[in-house]
DNA sequence: GCACTCCGCATTATCGATAATGCTTGACTC
DNA sequence: GAGTCAAGCATTATCGATAATGCGGAGTGC
């Protein structure tokens, strides 16, 4: 009972289009693809077998996140990351999951057992030093955070961020013990199963302020 | 000297897919296109005479921004915003422009000639009594503020929020007076003027969190 | 009468081809 | 020799057509 006889045993799982934005963020987290390069909507295309059509989806995607930077008519190509990209998601993504660890201890009503279990896969993940597969895990804890203050506005600003991309981006380029990083996350699970509004914001707000790259948050 | 020949004097200055974009956002802000109707690619297409692939990429634009909701394989449909999610809105949008609002105030370095430009254009504006472009000239003013906070995950994340659409339908709903909302913006110019960092932070949030619809923000 | 399966239809997702744009190069003028 | 203009080329933007998907209704068996 194959999926489909044609396509072989790869891109065959969702969208085209979404299947062709995970390759170019691995491309270019795995440094195959370097800031700058110019990408071609057909060359990619032909690379992947599928035409122009999901890829140029892709690039508006990952454009929209600031991985991508195009002219319209002209092209699109790898932006340079720098850290002060990094340096500057960090308030942003601070304030806004501050306001998510408030509205979510309160709107979870004690029930953090999703938050849990996105940390227990986190904590697993980090045993086995695969770091893309903690960066994953990674965004995944944090996004179900997010989800849980059940507000799609907040939703909607974080995922803007591409904390993902970025996520991946940051675990390739430096040499943090992924237990120790994972670890770091426990007192965010306690807070938010506490119910304690005031604290999850304190706790997130500080948390993710220690992403600053290279230096330690301090008040 | 005609851009081109064929076009009916529409549809002819930017990329068609921005287009449709803005045409599909005054349809719903004028109440043309009510909450719950099935958007089909091909009639919108048909109608504006353009293919399906500029259609479709306005669909996944405004589906970010949560004014269409979209199911894959199945179709688009306007979603329905009620006031929870204007609601849900204030306290993400506040928190980032005072984030804005801290950055701004030291970045530009006492030159606040753009904010007052756009504020002087929002007053002129609120003049006519036009709502829509009221709230096209509000939303320029904000998003001012943000770009001269010159950190990009923070434009993106604001961006996200959708806050021009929303700000036309939270217009086209009410019957707030339009000199007396534009007037309210005047101490933000004020704040960001005088280069204080913090007071440009707390005159911001505190101006956003105003917008709650029917209520006024307090502590 | 009710539940289940299968078929046809409406709609999107993807494709391959064409039109439009803007950069670049090279000739021409002054 | 420097500047200007235009034609060619590379690339994206848009198009029209086809493939794939999933929903709903007709038909069937119990």
């Amino acid at each position: 009972m194959k999926p489909t006889e044609r396509a072989p045993a790869r891109l065959t799982r969702v969208s085209l289009a979404d299947q062709v934005r995970d390759y170019i963020v691995l491309e270019i987290a795995q440094g195959r693809l370097t800031p700058g390069t110019a990408l071609r909507e057909m060359e990619i295309a032909a690379q992947l077998g599928t035409s122009q059509t999901p890829v140029r989806e892709a690039f508006r995607e990952l454009t929209a996140v600031g991985l991508l930077e195009s002219q319209i008519h002209v092209g699109t190509r790898v932006r340079n990351i720098v850290e002060q990209d990094l340096v500057d998601g960090v308030p942003v993504r601070a304030a806004l999951e501050a306001i998510a660890g408030r509205l979510a201890a309160v709107r979870m009503e004690g029930d953090a057992s999703e938050v849990r279990e996105k940390f227990d896969a986190m904590m697993d993940v980090a045993g086995t030093g695969d770091r893309l597969a903690y960066a994953s895990a990674s965004t995944q804890f944090h996004r179900s955070i997010v989800r849980l203050a059940h507000n799609e506005s907040l939703m909607r600003s974080w995922n803007a961020l591409g904390i993902e991309v970025m996520t991946i981006l940051a675990m390739a380029s430096n040499e943090m013990s992924l237990v120790e990083a994972a670890e770091s996350h426990r007192e965010i699970v306690e807070a938010l199963e506490s119910g304690d509004a005031e604290r999850s914001e304190r706790v997130l707000a500080s948390h993710v302020s220690r992403y600053l790259p290279g230096t330690v948050h301090e008040h």
